[in-house]
DNA sequence: ACTGAAACATAAGCATC
DNA sequence: GATGCTTATGTTTCAGT
């Protein structure tokens, strides 16, 4: 799935499907009653509304955020992957391999300096070097790999 | 708040925490009643459980993931950062301004070549190209920055 | 810490305007 | 689209184990 196309149906979104849309990524939790009264519609609509978004696949699920070093995940990297050859039958088999990596937060394909940027999350420093080893430096189409740390995340404004 | 420490009660999650977790991971809607019965427990228990681990910050939220493309936003991009100074009176106020940029879906304060990593969602590349000189380099600790289209997001396995 | 049952709240479908 | 009605589900509390 691209990042600049997307599988939606080319149906505008209104302002009020944008308000409700706001409204659900905050809470994903919020009942329809309760959504319906904050945008100022009849509960039927709303509820008409949100099974429409969802169909067009503008709304593509609901999802608890959950803190990963309470799981058990407390480190965070983002490797940098660049390939050798970028013949589409390499490019192909490596994403296949790069669905496969434990840990795997987000995977992008970039255009520029990197060709992939992955965001981990692991138990320990040796659970990341195997990552980098065994799943990615592995595969003959990798050139270089580059591990860089999280020390941190920055809350941002998002895009809503 | 660091990606390596975390708010979490030491309290360690057992077995049925970490069904639990998943489960609402992959379905944020799914109902109290649905949940208990996927893990063969009264939905008395089940409430009390989502409830200490919400409590407890292990759950920090329910989001609905929506179709960024759909909304308006068709292109991502990342773009690197790296600072002059790292002086730490430089660094609090340049986390003032990561905080406002717009379209920001993620900023991580990464360790090695960089120091920043912003995700970002725009509408066009004007609207890029202006995040990037309006909202990055204009900041006088911002030594350089390098920003790399993103082709595509290749699903991968997460951590659960 | 877990359960079951009762009281309460919400959702979903349908007919109607 | 909005409303009101109905039935089916889901949620929450609490006394009991």
């Amino acid at each position: 799935m691209s990042a600049s196309s997307s599988p939606v149906d080319p149906a505008p979104l209104d302002a009020l499907d944008r308000r409700l849309l706001t409204e659900f990524a905050e809470d994903g939790r919020i009942t329809n009653a309760a959504l319906a009264k904050r945008l100022g519609i009849a509960e039927s609509t709303c509820l008409q509304r949100v099974r429409s978004l969802r169909e067009r696949g503008v709304i593509r699920g609901v999802h608890a955020d959950v803190d990963l070093a309470a799981l058990g995940f407390p480190i965070q990297a983002v490797v940098k992957v660049r390939l050798g050859s970028h013949n589409r039958d390499h490019v192909a088999s490596f994403h296949e391999v790069l669905a496969k990596v434990p840990g795997a937060l987000r995977i992008l394909h970039v255009g520029g300096e990197d060709d992939y940027l992955i965001h981990v999350a692991v138990s320990s420093t040796q659970q990341l070097r195997d990552l980098v080893l065994e799943h990615l430096n592995v595969h003959p189409v990798v050139r270089h790999t580059e591990t860089q740390l999280v020390f941190e995340e920055i809350p941002g404004v998002g895009v809503l």
